[in-house]
DNA sequence: ATCATTAGTGGACATATAAACACCACATAC
DNA sequence: GTATGTGGTGTTTATATGTCCACTAATGAT
């Protein structure tokens, strides 16, 4: 399945998959073959042969621009390479090409959505003034959890839940605030995620 | 060119941007008739005149297969909602249905890559043990940036870059940690985004 | 020496697909 | 009531596209 591509093969691959991504659509058999500077479609055609059986695209018969890349193929190019652990030990035994880190699927779900964040209220939790958070829509928590919580003034916030007696404890985890106490206070959602875009 | 679609129009649309994400590529004209019961291709080409007279799709011409989302079908659909900002203000007056979040798009870029943090030596700095750091490859830094530095012994570390006259000093974000100081050190990126996975 | 693999040319053929034209029913605006 | 737009049917034509066959050539492995 692994086998390697060849030049030829790796550089087909390498036509199909951008095309992909910067037309928004795949190429014909003539197209590559154009591409190539063959003078006839079954040059493509091997090629195309070629890269299915070593499983890095898909397609069905018949079927004119039906070519996908797999899973596999997806794999190697989508989303950021994750390089290693930092701090802990030196980068080169870290390095471990085989990763990949796809940011938007680290959080997909249906219904989630993002906030920024105004104010230093959950510094001490690693939340900062601007970061945006992911939150999931839950309305119910569990002690402790981060959430996002609607107070009885109608006021939206970012806190952490303790539920006590006859009260909800919203607590900051900042030591110059105060927790905020309220009987119907709400949660909204599940704060899941954390990103911050130091650009 | 925003010009509401009529519910016909709004399933088309659907069919085609969903046939396209789960398929890879995009349906033909009778394929889209077949979808909706129409026995003949030409009550899709109206719907698909219509769809790119109102923006949402573009197409080339005598080509098959060859329907793309515009950048305006795709901000509506892709990423995460950015439905605010919390803790200053009600929700409510914060909900902004329109703007969209991509997060691989926040931090695109060829070299760039992603890297585990292990340990709390950057804490104060609102990067915690587990979160993920983005970093673009880069070998000069400005006093007071977060990078990625290896010091002479090869270890890779997250420290703010401060030079001094005949030292580097790589200080930890983390009052019980005390500065390293080194003569070689090196830049290795610059942290440029963080992201934290909570669940 | 021979065989398998890779990488083609050249051409023929079938069919998948888009496009054009004519025409209809039913709304809604004005 | 007359235009304008939606949402179709049905048919025809042209071309875009996939597939297959026969044959050539170079390369490396057995």
């Amino acid at each position: 399945m692994d086998a390697e591509l060849t030049k030829r093969q790796a550089s087909v691959f390498g036509y199909i998959r951008e095309t992909i991504e910067e037309r928004g659509y795949g190429p014909t058999v003539r197209e590559i073959a154009e591409e190539f500077g063959m003078s006839s479609p079954n040059g493509a055609m091997g090629h195309i042969r070629a890269l299915t059986k070593k499983g890095f695209i898909k397609r069905t018969a018949n079927r004119s621009r039906s070519i996908e890349l797999t899973e596999m193929a997806h794999d190697q190019y989508d989303g950021l390479p994750l390089l290693g652990v930092v701090a802990a030990g030196t980068m080169h035994e870290a390095i471990e090409q085989s990763d990949r880190i796809v940011l938007d699927d680290m959080f997909a779900g249906k219904s989630n959505y993002v906030l920024e964040v105004s104010g230093d209220s959950m510094i001490d939790a690693q939340i900062a003034d601007g970061d945006f958070i992911v939150v999931q829509r839950k309305r119910t928590a569990h002690k402790g959890d981060i959430v996002v919580a609607r107070t009885s003034d109608g006021e939206a916030t970012v806190k952490y839940w303790f539920p006590e007696k006859n009260r909800i404890r919203l607590q900051p985890a900042n030591k110059n605030m105060k927790p905020i106490y309220s009987k119907d206070a709400r949660v909204i959602g599940l704060v899941i995620g954390v990103v911050r875009n130091m650009r």
